[in-house]
DNA sequence: CCTGTATTATACATACATGAACGACTCGGA
DNA sequence: TCCGAGTCGTTCATGTATGTATAATACAGG
């Protein structure tokens, strides 16, 4: 006679716990993000682009982000706009497009790193040392 | 777009780690409800309908789901494509509109619950039982 | 040299999320 | 009774994600 067999599961579920806290870590970084005119998608973008420390093709940063090409076609658009990054040709094979960080690009970045290490410091702080520990190891068994 | 490493040295860092973790599990989730032609919104929709027993305003659906109500004018739209739910006039208060399932909304609701059941099920075998109340208790400091 | 196959980026359709603006409606006072 | 403030759902613009299709290019083998 009930269905909260399959409407609910109160207790089990750590993966709804899971995304749960997840939605509340990611709106934090996107809010800090947001800031600086960055958002999560973005910030990951130039990021990559500066540890390469070269300028690579959309489908390789496609690959890093683990994405679709499309939504990097989309992304690059947007940060071209913002004048982040810039398209370059890449003359050992003329079907790719190499995204290239520019100056205000790679400031950004930094500031985009420095505003997420400090949220990330803030939230440390609602966990106590063997929580952390203790959740950093069952992430784990996530890849 | 999901990932992975963001910033400079990212390797400690527990908030990360929880992003990624959580789209991996969102992942197989949604995977698992596309076999039903559903996804996680879709389902969260008809499961907040289901556990209220009575058609909801639009309005009181954004709140449980935690969402602006332009995104339920959209995804009612959506679940009344596909049949699952229906708009009722309420006729207490005329600036309302109120969404109910139907016969078919009943049926996918638990079938996307038993779907997801499974994935958690299997998803716990990830995990040992130490790890994964080690898990939920973190979790709960993130609300 | 051609030709088939793979890969590149892009365009397009779609799904899901936000926020701003808007018309319709409710309701507490003046 | 009217009016202003607030709430309702919708629409629109935009950002982020997917998958499909397509044109240009690369490249291996015949």
């Amino acid at each position: 006679m009930n269905d909260s067999e399959t409407t609910t599961r109160p207790a089990a579920h750590f993966s709804l716990a899971l995304l749960h806290a997840a939605q509340n870590v990611g709106d934090r970084l996107e809010g800090a993000l947001n800031e600086l005119g960055l958002s999560m998608a973005k910030q990951s973008a130039l990021t990559q682009l500066a540890e390469a420390g070269e300028p690579l093709t959309l489908s390789e940063l496609a690959s890093r982000l683990s994405c679709v090409r499309s939504n990097i076609t989309q992304l690059v658009d947007r940060l071209e706009g913002d004048g982040l990054v810039r398209r370059v040709d890449d003359p050992q094979d003329r079907r790719s497009v190499r995204a290239e960080l520019t100056q205000v690009g790679m400031e950004k970045q930094r500031a985009g790193a420095r505003a997420m290490a400090s949220v990330q410091d803030e939230l440390s702080k609602l966990l106590s040392g063997t929580d952390m520990s203790a959740l950093e190891n069952a992430l784990e068994a996530f890849g």
